[in-house]
DNA sequence: CTAATCACCTGAAGGC
DNA sequence: TGCCTTCAGGTGATTA
């Protein structure tokens, strides 16, 4: 399940391979896996890869394709094109013979086809590595608000980016209690939180991201965090601070992993 | 604003 | 072996 570190790796080795390459046409396999909004690109050059959120921007002269993978999506640049491939769910040709392949056999992905960026990421608050996101702007977007620290976090609205695994080893990393309310956090809990997200993501990268299960890079190949996760997916396991047995609870339905010891209860 | 629930999907894992 | 249930989780929509 990508989120923002494996998003990064990707969009890392997407741009060598396709910026200065053009794209002749968007073929869709899977009818609800493409979005077409006003726009299909047709010999129009790549000028960048970017990323925001969870979301691969691909900057084209005259509008944008961007990529969500959701759960199960992954990408590949490949000259050998199998149109029967297994879960295989859209093509996007290139004009050098190479296609950008859009796998994702839950079938949740999407590709966005737009003149206009903030039509596609109008959901989407502050990135969660970017320089907008100040301390500052931290603090006002926590203000007066009464859910649970995890809850807030897995809201893309107001910072983007993170997602489930990430959020459990920010929240330990800070040792804030998962349902704590965003309106009982003191000055500095949100600091100590603000920062841990950084550095876990920033360690995430550094690792090429976490492959659960189906996560790999363009290259195929898999990332490496998943050894270093504190608390995620490790129920009943010793806690790596303090030995206590990890507790698994649901928020939001969401699995949600804690130390009761070091994050309190 | 908040909470809860559903819908979208498939595959893996566990129970019997 | 096989059938059934549950779980995994990102996002958008809907309802209360």
């Amino acid at each position: 399940m990508p989120e923002l570190p494996e998003v990064e790796v990707i969009v890392r080795e997407l741009q060598p391979k396709i910026i200065g390459e053009e794209i002749t046409r968007v073929v869709p396999i899977w009818h609800r896996t493409v979005v077409k909004h006003d726009y299909s690109p047709g010999d129009d050059r790549i000028n960048a890869v970017e990323r925001h959120g969870k979301y691969i921007i691909i900057r084209l002269d005259r509008g944008f394709v961007v990529v969500h993978l959701r759960m199960t999506g992954q990408l590949m640049v490949d000259a050998q094109i199998d149109p029967d491939a297994r879960h295989l769910r859209a093509i996007i040709y290139l004009k050098s013979g190479k296609a950008i392949l859009f796998f994702d056999s839950r079938k949740f992905g999407r590709i966005f086809l737009s003149r206009n960026l903030d039509v596609v990421l109008k959901n989407t608050g502050i990135d969660a590595l970017s320089n907008d996101f100040t301390i500052k702007k931290f603090i006002h977007i926590l203000k007066n608000r009464k859910v649970s620290i995890k809850s807030f976090l897995m809201d893309q609205h107001h910072v983007t980016g993170l997602g489930n695994i990430y959020i459990d080893e920010s929240l330990f990393a800070a040792g804030i209690h998962p349902q704590t309310r965003v309106d009982a956090l003191d000055a500095a809990q949100i600091r100590k939180l603000y920062k841990k997200i950084q550095i876990i993501l920033r360690r995430a990268i550094d690792g090429m991201g976490t492959t659960i299960s189906d996560y790999k890079t363009v290259g195929g190949g898999f990332g490496g965090y998943q050894n270093y996760l504190a608390v995620y997916g490790r129920q009943n396991k010793p806690c790596p601070v303090c030995h206590t047995p990890i507790k698994k609870i649901r928020i939001n339905n969401r699995g949600t992993h804690y130390c009761p010891v070091c994050q309190g209860e």
